[in-house]
DNA sequence: CTATATTTGGACCGTTTGGTCCTAAATAAT
DNA sequence: ATTATTTAGGACCAAACGGTCCAAATATAG
């Protein structure tokens, strides 16, 4: 076995390379020309590695979410306190005020924002992704608890309920274009909720 | 003066159903034929009366903006306490939750996710329209403030802004399939926040 | 060397896109 | 009645869209 004509491109880079570009312009915006020259690859290796536009999506969604979760729980991990953590976060979020242009969000919330409401299997793939994001922020709120440091009596899920609403709407902010010592109160009135 | 054959649209209806079809599948995925199929309108009468779909886009958004207010507004006139106005606002925004499709969310965020970061136009347009709805917030806060209903300590600038925050990020979580009892909690700790 | 399997580039396709333009219809002013 | 002016309908358009398909290239296995 292991006949034929091996792979000339890797498809790993090339999904980060379909990655970047839809988080930038999100997924109707992208055209199938913006596709392949970012990716560097013909239309037929395209659609013969990926199916189709479409489901290149769902995958790019996947690796986003897989790449982000990997992100997040290494820096809980290298955090020295839960609120740092939470607090970095947010901080980060808002960064992305003061970049000059092409603020892209974070391609769950866009993806949810443009497509959620009209096509059912990204909807699905917004939600696993969302729920293992949400896992993280469960590890660093139990913690959190366990430590004393979230003093809220509240309960896990409705605390990270509230995060990750809390943070999308800072996402919309930012691409509304509100200035970073704008939202930098709202930040710390949403950690002084926790802690 | 006043020749001519006499319109045989009203400009304001036409508007109306635009703004609605805008309003419920964002502004790339409206087409032109849909336009004219909503507005019940020919192509020509169309360009003529409105420029082009980015100019009547435009106009759309004031429409909304300026149609949200008065609402928005009449509802604080006709509220019995401040926060019984923020409670049920934020109620509303969760009950959409509880519908069974297309959940429009509100067209001012919609558009900042879709297209603030690549039309100035567009963009400048949205911060008018929430400028205007931020200045019904502040009249809610002051008012709270001044019969001691808001007893946060913070700016009304920075509550506005955590308002608003908020208030998207409930949007988000709506169009990506939150539940309305998940998201009952947040709301009530929003709410918590200000009273 | 041959047969098999796979990838690649690009020609090609039908559809839809936003937008223009011309003609006929309709009304108001003279 | 004629003329001026505006609207409405729809034919028409080039460009872009996502997607298919075929022939050439390139590898492996026997």
């Amino acid at each position: 076995m292991n006949y034929g004509r091996p792979r000339e491109f890797d498809i790993d880079r090339a999904l980060e390379a379909a990655t970047q570009q839809f988080w930038s312009v999100g997924y109707e915006a992208t055209s199938l020309q913006d596709l392949l020259k970012t990716m560097g690859l013909s239309k037929s290796s395209l659609y013969q590695t990926f199916g189709n536009k479409h489901e290149l999506f769902v995958r790019c969604l996947d690796h986003y979410q897989a790449s982000m979760v990997n992100k997040v729980s290494e820096k809980l991990a290298n955090s020295s306190s839960v609120k740092q953590f939470m607090f970095n976060f947010l901080e980060e979020v808002i960064a992305e005020a003061e970049q000059g242009v092409n603020k892209k969000g974070c391609l769950l919330v866009n993806t949810a924002n443009e497509l959620s409401q009209r096509d059912d299997d990204i909807a699905q793939a917004v939600m696993d992704g969302t729920s293992n994001v949400a896992e993280v922020f469960k590890q660093a709120i139990e913690l959190g608890k366990q430590q004393k440091e979230v003093r809220s009596e509240l309960s896990t899920e409705d605390l990270i309920n509230y995060l990750i609403t809390s943070i999308s709407g800072l996402r919309t902010m930012v691409k509304a274009g509100a200035e970073k010592n704008t939202l930098k109160p709202v930040v710390e009135l949403m950690i002084k909720n926790l802690f």
